[in-house]
RNA sequence: GGGCGGAUAGCUCAGUCGGUAGAGCACAGCCCUUACAAGGCUGGGGUCACAGGUUCGAUCCCUGUUCCGCCUACCA
C-alpha cells in the first residue's frame, strides 16, 4: 500500500489551518530585494483597520493570490505587500462610538487622549480582517506588513505635502464643499453618494421692491434664508423687464437684485432661480460669476446659524418644515409640486451631507491629472479590460480640485502652523519653532487632518520605504499589477497614479486589472440592511477555504458583475472533494511495490497519451489565461480536465490495467501515468486551491516536500493521432451505454459489441481499445471487422466520422439482442438519429448547392464542408439500413 | 443629459479570425459498478431581445428600437 492513506472523508478545515500554519511559519512568501530572478510585485488594495472580511476583499485577494502563487511557481521573486489603512472617519467613528457608551466624547477627553485612545483600539481591535486574510491563504509577505499611519509612511505623507504645496500645487481656500453633519467634517465630492427621494418642489412668490413679484421654484426652501439674488435667463421674455430690480426676500427682508444667468433653463420649474450662493454648488458658481457675497445661514453642525434670524438653532429638516409653514401663512407658497430630488449622502454613515461654504485645503488637480493621462494613453499603464480606461479618461478630464482637509482628529495632521500674530501659514517638513515669516513664536497647528485618500495614493512608493532610497524600491517599483474594482478607479487608482508620477517620475503599477463587484443572486449589491450578505468566514466554515475561492476565481469574469448564490459554493465543495477521491485512488494504485519510474521504459498506451495530450492542453490553456487576467477560464479549464477528463474518462479506462489484467507491466506503467499526471494537475491547481493541493501532494511518493516551492508544470509533448484514437473508443462505448439505457438493459446482463469500419485507424484503436469498451460498456465480447454480415437481430448506432474525429470514417456498432429488441424502441432511436444527420445535411447541401458560397468562401471552409457531407451521407446510409433490417425482422 | 455594460437552455453564464450554439446548476429515467451518492450512467431542453444593413453565410460586424443594470452630470 501507499506510503500514507489519506483520511476517508475531505475535511478541510483541519488541513487549512495546518498549512496555513506551516506556511506563515516558513519563508515561503517573503520576497528579496536582492534577488536576481525577475520581480513581480503588487501592493494590496489596504483594506480599512475596522474592517472585517467581505465577499469583495475575499474575491479582491483570492485573485492576486492566484497571481502571486502563479507568478512564484513560475520562477519570480515575487513580492506581494500587505497592509492597512487607517480609514479617518471611520475609525474615528468606531472610537467615539465606544466613548458614547462610556458617556464620554472626543471633546470631553481631548485631542491628545484621543488619539492614544484610537492607537490602543487599533492595537487591541483594528485588523481583524488581517487574520481572515491569513485564513483565506493570502501568501502575502508578512514580514512587511505595512500601516498608513506608520512612522515611515507618515513622512511620506508630510513630504508629498510639503512639496505640492511649495510648488502651489497644494493651497487654502474659502470654497464650497460637502459637509456631513453627523461625521463632522468636509469630504471630497467623491465621498457624496447621490440618490433620488421623493420630495416637493416648491414654488414661492418674491415680492417685488417695485410692485408686483416673481415665483421661484426651489428644492430647498429653507435655504432661501441666504439667498442673495433671483437669476433669470436672459433670453426669457416673461423676465427680461425684471433683469436689474429688485426682491424683498420674503421672511427675512433682505433685499437683494434679479440678476440674468444663462445656466437658468426657461424651461423648468418657473423659470426663476433663488442663488444662494453659500449653500449650492451651482449657486457659489453663479454668485462667482456676478460678483454676489455668499451669505452662510448654517453653522459647521449643520443647524441654522445667526443670518436665518429667527430660525437659528433648527436643524435644515426642521427649518424647512418652519419656513414652508411661515410661507403659507404669508400666502406666499404658491405651490407644492411632487417631485424626486437628488440628495447627497455621505458615503461613510449616510446622511444627507450640506454644501457649505468654509475654508479648506484644497489639491490643485489639473497639473497633475495631465501626465496622468498620458501615461494611459501611452499605454505605460494598461488596464485590463481596457475599456476602463475610458472611464478613466472621462474623470481626469472633467476632474475639480481635490478637497483634503477633514475637521476629525485621526490622520495625518496637517503639516501647516498659523501664526496668531501676523497671519502667515508655515508649511514644513519638521516642525517648526516659530513662524516663518514674522519669527515669533505664537504659532498653532492646523487643527485638521488629511483625507485618508490622500495617504493611500503615496501606497505604492510609500510602503517601499520612499522618501528613503531602498532595495525595495529599487527591486519592486514600478509594480507590476494592481488589483482592485472599479468602484475605486477615482477614489484610488488615478491618484496613486498621479502621485506616483509626480514623486517618483515612473507610473506606480503597469497593468491595473479591474475586477467585478460581487453581488448577491437577484444581483442586488450585498448590504447588511438588506441582509443578503454572504459572509466569506462563514462559507469557509461551511464548504473551505478552496471551495469559496474557486467559485471567486471560477465567476471572475472580466466586464461582468458576479452573481453568487451559496449553491455555487456548495457545488465547488464538491470538487474538492472529487479531487480528494480521486488522490485516494491515485495512492491505492501506485503501490509500493518496487515501482520504477524510468520514463523511457514506459510504453504508453493510446489512452495514456490521450490524458497526457489532454493535460498538456490544459496547462497551456492554464497558463495562458492568467498570463491575460482570465481567470474563470483558467478554472474552468482545469475543473473540466480533472473531472470529465481525468476522473471521468481516464481513471476508468486504466482500471482494468490497475487491475493486473495486462500484466504487471502494464500495471506499474499505468500508476506512473496516473502518478505523473497527478502531480502536474495539483501544481496546476495550486493558485485557486492551495490548501488541498498541498495536502495532497505532500501524500505522493518521490515529491520534494511543500508544492508551493515546485514549478508550474510545463505542457508535455502531445499526441495527437493517439488521442483521436481514444475518443474513437470513446464514442464506441457512450453508443453501447446509450443503447443499454434506452433497451432498459440492466448493468448485470452482458452485451457483446460487434464493429464494423472501413477504416484500418478505426478499427485499430477498437483492438488496442478492447479492454475498455468491455470494461466501461459492460461488454463480454467485441468483435471488430471490415466488412461482413450484419446481425439483424441487434440494436444499432452509427459513431464516429460526422463531425467528430478527423481522419476517422463512421463506425456501425452493432449490441445483438438475441430476440429481444424491442423493435419499436429501436426504430424510433433510428429515425430520430436519421432525421438529425438529415437536418444536418439539408443544411450543408444547401450551402454546397449555393454556387456563391463555392466561389466566395474560403476553400478550406468548402473542403471541410464536403468532408462533412461525405460522412453525413455515410451515416444516412447507415443508419437507413439499420432500419431496413428492423423492418425485415419485424415482417 | 452623457457614458459603460448586459439581453444566449428553467437559473447563472461561456462562446476573443463571421461557417446555424456549449458548460455548471436545476430537471427526468436508471444505478449503492470496492476513489467519490458531495457519486456514476443516459437523456430532454434554444426563432442566440426586436427590426434593418453588410456578407455566399451573422449569436458574432454596422445602424436603429425595446427592456435591465451601473457610473457620471449644475434643470433649481
Amino acid at each position: 500500500m501507499s506510503k500514507k492513506d489519506l483520511a476517508r472523508v475531505y475535511e478541510p478545515r483541519e488541513i487549512e489551518m495546518k498549512w496555513s500554519q506551516r506556511w506563515l511559519a516558513g519563508e515561503g512568501f517573503a520576497a528579496d530585494a536582492r534577488s536576481k530572478k525577475p520581480a513581480f510585485s503588487m501592493v494590496i488594495p489596504p483594506p480599512n483597520i475596522t474592517g472585517s472580511l467581505h465577499l469583495g476583499h475575499a474575491l479582491n485577494n483570492t485573485l492576486q493570490d492566484i497571481m502571486a502563487r502563479y507568478k512564484r511557481m513560475r520562477g519570480y521573486n515575487v513580492l506581494w505587500l500587505p497592509g492597512l489603512d487607517h480609514a479617518g472617519i471611520a475609525t474615528q467613528n468606531v472610537v467615539e462610538r465606544q466613548l458614547k457608551e462610556e458617556g464620554l466624547t472626543r471633546q470631553t477627553l481631548g485631542r491628545e487622549r484621543f488619539i492614544e485612545r484610537v492607537w490602543k483600539w487599533k492595537e487591541e481591535s483594528g485588523g481583524t480582517i488581517l487574520g481572515q486574510l491569513k485564513r483565506l491563504g493570502a501568501s502575502c509577505d508578512w514580514t512587511r506588513l505595512k500601516f498608513t499611519m506608520d512612522e515611515g509612511l507618515s513622512r511620506a505623507v508630510r513630504e508629498v505635502f510639503v512639496s505640492l504645496f511649495n510648488e502651489g500645487l497644494i493651497y487654502r481656500a474659502d470654497y464650497i464643499i460637502n459637509f456631513c453633519p453627523r461625521c463632522h467634517t468636509a469630504l471630497s465630492d467623491l465621498e457624496v453618494e447621490h440618490e433620488e427621494r421623493d420630495s416637493f418642489l416648491y414654488h414661492i412668490d418674491y415680492p417685488l421692491k417695485e410692485g408686483g413679484g416673481i415665483t421661484v421654484a426651489t428644492t430647498r426652501p429653507e435655504t432661501m434664508l441666504g439667498d442673495m439674488a433671483v437669476a433669470v435667463n436672459p433670453e426669457d421674455d416673461r423676465y427680461k423687464h425684471l433683469i436689474g430690480s429688485t426682491v424683498r426676500l420674503p421672511l427675512v427682508n433682505r433685499e437683494i437684485p434679479v440678476i440674468a444667468d444663462r445656466a437658468v433653463e426657461a424651461a423648468f420649474g418657473t423659470g426663476a432661480v433663488k442663488i444662494t450662493p453659500a449653500h449650492d454648488f451651482n449657486d457659489f458658481e453663479t454668485a462667482k460669476r456676478h460678483g454676489l457675497k455668499p451669505l452662510t445661514v448654517m453653522d459647521d453642525t449643520a443647524r441654522m446659524n445667526e443670518n436665518a434670524g429667527p430660525y437659528r438653532g433648527l436643524t435644515s429638516l426642521e427649518a424647512r418644515e418652519r419656513v414652508v409653514n411661515d410661507l403659507k401663512e404669508a400666502g406666499l407658497l404658491k405651490k407644492e409640486e411632487r417631485y424626486r430630488v437628488p440628495a447627497g449622502l455621505c458615503y461613510r454613515c449616510g446622511t444627507v451631507v450640506e454644501p457649505t461654504l468654509s475654508k479648506q485645503w484644497f489639491v490643485k488637480v489639473a497639473p497633475l491629472a495631465k501626465p496622468a493621462m498620458e501615461a494611459v494613453r501611452e499605454g505605460r499603464i494598461r488596464f485590463v479590460p481596457e475599456n476602463w480606461e475610458r472611464t478613466y479618461f472621462d474623470w481626469m478630464l472633467n476632474i475639480r480640485d481635490w478637497c483634503i482637509s477633514r475637521q476629525i482628529w485621526w490622520g495625518h495632521r496637517i503639516p501647516a502652523w498659523h501664526c496668531r500674530d501676523c497671519g502667515h501659514i508655515t508649511v514644513s517638513r519638521e516642525d517648526p519653532r516659530g513662524c516663518g515669516r514674522c519669527k515669533g513664536g505664537n504659532i498653532e497647528q492646523d487643527p485638521d487632518v488629511l483625507d485618508t485618500w490622500f495617504s493611500s495614493a503615496l501606497w505604492p512608493f510609500s510602503t517601499l520605504g520612499w522618501p528613503e532610497k531602498t532595495p525595495e524600491e529599487e527591486a519592486f517599483y514600478p509594480t507590476s499589477a494592481l488589483f482592485t474594482s472599479f468602484d475605486i478607479i477615482f477614489f484610488w487608482v488615478a491618484r496613486m497614479i498621479m502621485m506616483g508620477l509626480k514623486f517618483k517620475g515612473d507610473v506606480p503599477f503597469r497593468e491595473v486589472y479591474i475586477h467585478a463587484l460581487v453581488r448577491d443572486a437577484e444581483g442586488q449589491k450585498m448590504s447588511k440592511s438588506k441582509g443578503n450578505v454572504i459572509d466569506p468566514v462563514v462559507m469557509m466554515d461551511r464548504y473551505g477555504t478552496d471551495a469559496l475561492r474557486f467559485t471567486l476565481a471560477a465567476f471572475a469574469a472580466q466586464g461582468r458583475d458576479i452573481k453568487l448564490a451559496e449553491e455555487r459554493i456548495e457545488g465547488y465543495r464538491n470538487f474538492a472533494n472529487k479531487l480528494w477521491n480521486l488522490a485516494r485512488f491515485t495512492l491505492m494504485n501506485i503501490a509500493g511495490e518496487g515501482g520504477d519510474e524510468k520514463a523511457g521504459q514506459r510504453e504508453l498506451t493510446d489512452a495514456d497519451r490521450w490524458i497526457i495530450t489532454r493535460l498538456s492542453s490544459c496547462i497551456e490553456e492554464v497558463s495562458g489565461s492568467l498570463d491575460r487576467y482570465e481567470f474563470d477560464r483558467a478554472a474552468n479549464a482545469i475543473y473540466s480536465f480533472v473531472w470529465h477528463e481525468l476522473c471521468d474518462w481516464y481513471v476508468e479506462l486504466i482500471k482494468p490495467d490497475l487491475r493486473g489484467e495486462k500484466g504487471e507491466k502494464r500495471k506499474q506503467a499505468s500508476a506512473d501515468i496516473l502518478l505523473g499526471v497527478m502531480k502536474d494537475t495539483m501544481r496546476l491547481l495550486h493558485p485557486f486551491m492551495p490548501f488541498i493541493t498541498e495536502e495532497i501532494y505532500s501524500y505522493l511518493p518521490d515529491v520534494t516536500p511543500g508544492i508551493i516551492k515546485e514549478g508550474f508544470p510545463e505542457p508535455p509533448p502531445k499526441y495527437p493521432g493517439e488521442a483521436a484514437a481514444t475518443t474513437v473508443v470513446m464514442d464506441v462505448i457512450r453508443a453501447v451505454r446509450n443503447i443499454r439505457t434506452e433497451m432498459n438493459i440492466p448493468l448485470s446482463t452482458a452485451l457483446d459489441c460487434l464493429c464494423f469500419s472501413k477504416d484500418p485507424a478505426a478499427r485499430r484503436a477498437l483492438e488496442l481499445g478492447e479492454a475498455y469498451v468491455k470494461s466501461l460498456a459492460r461488454v463480454s465480447v467485441l468483435k471488430v471487422s471490415g466488412e461482413g454480415e450484419r446481425p439483424v437481430d441487434a440494436a444499432f448506432a452509427v459513431v464516429g466520422g460526422g463531425g467528430g474525429v478527423e481522419g476517422i470514417a463512421g463506425i456501425e456498432v452493432f449490441v445483438p439482442l438475441k430476440g429481444h429488441v424491442d423493435i419499436a424502441g429501436e426504430t424510433s432511436r433510428l429515425i430520430r438519429g436519421l432525421e438529425k444527420v438529415e437536418r444536418e445535411l439539408a443544411g450543408v447541401e444547401g450551402k454546397l448547392g449555393n454556387g456563391d458560397f463555392l466561389n466566395n468562401a474560403p476553400a478550406s471552409v468548402v473542403e471541410k464542408e464536403k468532408e462533412k457531407m461525405a460522412s453525413l451521407l455515410e451515416k444516412k446510409v447507415k443508419i437507413g439500413a439499420g432500419l431496413e433490417r428492423i423492418r425485415g425482422l419485424k415482417g
